[in-house]
RNA sequence: GGGCCCGUAGCUCAGCCAGGAUAGAGCGCCGGCCUCCUAAGCCGGAUGUCGGGGGUUCAAAUCCCCCCGGGCCCGCCA
């Protein structure tokens, strides 16, 4: 059996080859173009339902009628091309399926030879030329801690740098902080009243200022309300009474607030109550610092405070950030100078609701535009309005620039952003504001990776109204869990190490769930850790790397009797080992982790199964032995590769 | 009103893009397994109108249309 490179994929190789065989005959008999034969087989070759139908299938029916080959011909002439490989033990037809099953000592032997060749390599695939791609992710507003939700964003982004990272890409993390706009306005607002304090001992500031941050924006919300239910008269009861029912809502918010930070409610109520009018107070502050008035610098501060937090939850996650840019930097950068004339300059820039404005219209009228943007064909994109009335610019206009100097400074061949779905319509306007100036390449290689929403079971989380669970709590009672797990089982564990489980087993949960549909966290449900298969994985692990360890790592492969691999679960599992590097490379297509997560847990499946089923390091059969620590490595490889992959803290006991 | 997404076992979810052979996991439930490589494990058992209805096809969870239910978006907010 020849060997292949170091970053072939065995069971892609097998599959063309068999393709390949098949093709070729289909192609004689018929003096057909052998790619466009390959092309058709290749989509119909598929894997059985079941182990027993064998490795590979080809429905001869669907082969029979596109190629107008009779069925009985089609059926035979597989059969007998598919004969001269050696790769191939035997052939069967059943329900005019041609099944085809691999003779797994060879099959086995290519790929323990792959495997024992890349080593922890195993998976990488090689590129000539690696892509350059920048991952904006989190970008969370400076004004609370990171809840589930920004969680979900992290954790995803930090899958997406580590996909890219093992496939040998050049990656750059960057979050975005947005301190310029209404959101830091209202705590900055909040802070001055407050006279800047400082967060209390053990209070974080990420948790501290947010709660000032929601008492400010519910105390302005409720003077808001109060104001019109005076004005109301009293023949409005229905309005009256809507009002009122709002009023209890924020009422109650707010002193599940008070709880907290009592004596900080207390000053804001009493000082927002008293301004004519709290929320123009807000809005002045919003424009002078986006003025840049140095005066208004308590904005940049408190924001800075709360980065801080938000930075150690993230070093809590593990999940790293290579860039911070500052919003109110990109407004003091040129560039948005450069897409204010750009946009002044294009044939789309107009007046829309008497303000400039970029006009789509045209442009959405070519199909061809809207593919090579991937924006939905029904969906109709809004004018970008550039400035508000009084020449300040607006959150998109900003993000134009701010696209442009994330492809820049890192000469990016791809930027993603990681963005809930919720922001679809804007990332459109964004990529067709792009291409309007004339930012061909960045309109068209700048990725939206949008994720649906997480809620917690029966209500949506807000910032504003301090209603959330934060990533800190969540790990938090994750990791206490974890050592209530350990201490009944009588196994000493550190903080370190409860804390790696707890957020594995929190990425995990994320991961296992495509990122287009609602996540609901129950955080009870989050806690049984039985119901989470990131410990599982982790333990499989540590099993596999346990007897790796009684045998120094060293696996004596020219002895392997390659002949027993035909022996359930190992021949199995090598056959789940022969696709790793195709899984990395659909992962890598897709940029979707479910698939990759469901992968790993099926290794691990049969892994536990051979684990119980069978001694390894005393399996008398000295070929056998070492075919099963072949196994037993070849597991750790791809679960390692894997966990690292999915971002999983990798262990070498629990 | 228009658009996007989701609906698969009691619960959490794979499978859908490239249609095929008895629809898969995990959790939970019931019953077993630690003188033996870490029991966060393993073995056995029960569980489905693939939201509903049409259509295309030899064949539909998968493709097309309609409907129902849920989420999100349609701002001189971000």
């Amino acid at each position: 059996m020849g060997k292949l490179g170091i970053c072939e994929n065995p069971y892609g190789y097998v599959k063309d080859l068999i393709v390949e065989t098949t093709s070729s005959y289909i192609a004689e008999n018929l003096t057909k173009n052998l790619d466009e034969v390959k092309e058709v087989v290749k989509s119909f070759i598929e894997e059985p339902p079941r182990r027993e139908f064998g490795d590979f299938s080809l429905p001869a029916p669907r082969l029979s009628r596109v190629f107008g080959l009779p069925l009985k011909q089609t059926i035979e002439g597989l059969i007998n091309s598919l004969k001269k490989v050696a790769l191939v033990d035997r052939i069967d037809e059943v329900n005019n399926y041609v099944n085809i099953y691999l003779n797994y000592s060879m099959l086995s032997e290519l790929v323990f030879n792959s495997i024992r060749e890349a080593g922890l390599n195993y998976g990488r695939p090689c590129f000539k030329k690696p892509k350059r791609v920048v991952v904006e992710y989190i970008s969370a507003n400076p004004v609370h801690p990171l809840h589930i939700g920004s969680g979900r964003n992290a954790v995803l982004g930090d899958f997406l740098y580590r996909l890219f990272k093992f496939v040998g890409y050049d990656v750059e993390r960057r979050y975005y902080v947005n301190d310029v706009g209404l959101q830091t306005a209202f705590l900055a607002f909040g802070y001055s009243i407050l006279n800047k304090p400082k967060p209390p001992i053990n209070f974080k500031p990420d948790h501290y200022y947010g709660l000032i941050y929601a008492a400010t924006s519910i105390i302005i919300e409720i003077s808001k309300i109060r104001k019109k239910l005076k004005e109301a008269g009293m023949d409005e009861l229905p309005k009256l009474s809507e009002l009122q029912r709002d009023l209890d809502i924020l009422l109650a918010d707010l002193s599940r607030v008070k709880e907290r930070i009592p004596k900080e409610v207390d000053k804001l109520m009493e000082e927002i109550t008293r301004e004519e009018n709290p929320e123009g107070k807000v809005n002045e502050i919003m424009r002078n610092y986006e003025r840049l008035d140095p005066n208004y610098n308590f904005v940049r501060e408190v924001s800075e405070e709360v980065v801080k937090g938000i930075a150690e939850t993230l070093d809590k996650l593990n999940v790293g950030i290579d860039v911070w840019d500052w919003e109110s930097d990109v407004i003091r950068s040129g560039v948005l100078k450069e897409v204010l004339e750009k946009a002044k300059a294009s044939p789309y820039y107009g007046y829309y609701k008497g303000v400039p404005a970029l006009m789509f219209r045209d442009l959405l009228n070519d199909e061809n535009i809207k593919t090579r943007l991937k924006i939905p064909k029904a969906l109709e994109v809004p004018p970008l309005i550039l400035m508000r009335s009084d020449g300040s610019t607006l959150y998109t206009t900003r993000d134009i620039a701010y696209t442009l100097i994330k492809f820049r400074n890192f000469n990016a061949d791809e930027v993603i952003n990681v963005i809930a779905v919720e922001q679809i319509l804007s990332q459109a306007q964004l990529r067709l504001a792009l291409y309007a100036l004339g930012y061909v390449r960045e309109a068209e290689n700048l990725i939206h990776y949008s994720y649906e929403m997480v809620n917690l079971p029966g209500m949506s989380m807000s910032g504003r109204r301090a209603k959330y669970v934060t990533v800190d709590e969540l790990l938090e009672s994750m990791a206490s869990k974890v050592k209530n797990v350990m201490k009944d089982r009588g196994v000493e564990v550190t903080e370190e190490q409860a804390l790696k489980i707890a957020r594995s087993a929190f990425k995990f949960m994320i991961l296992s769930t495509s990122p287009s549909k609602t996540l609901v966290v129950d955080v009870g449900r989050a806690l049984d850790l039985k119901q989470n298969s990131g410990p599982y994985m982790q333990y499989t692990y540590v099993r596999a790397k346990s007897i790796l360890d009684k045998v120094d790592n060293h696996v004596d492969w020219n002895s392997i009797d390659y002949s027993k691999s035909v022996k359930e679960p190992v021949k199995t599992l090598i056959w789940e080992l022969s696709k790793f590097p195709e899984v990395i490379s659909k992962t890598l297509e897709s940029l979707q982790p479910e698939g990759l997560a469901t992968y790993l847990i099926k290794v691990a499946d049969l892994y536990n199964n051979l684990y119980d089923a069978e001694p390894i390091l005393k399996e008398v059969d000295k070929g056998y032995r070492e075919l099963k620590l072949a196994v037993t490595y070849g597991v750790a490889v791809v679960l390692k590769n894997g966990m690292e992959v999915l971002g999983l803290d990798v262990l070498d006991r629990m």
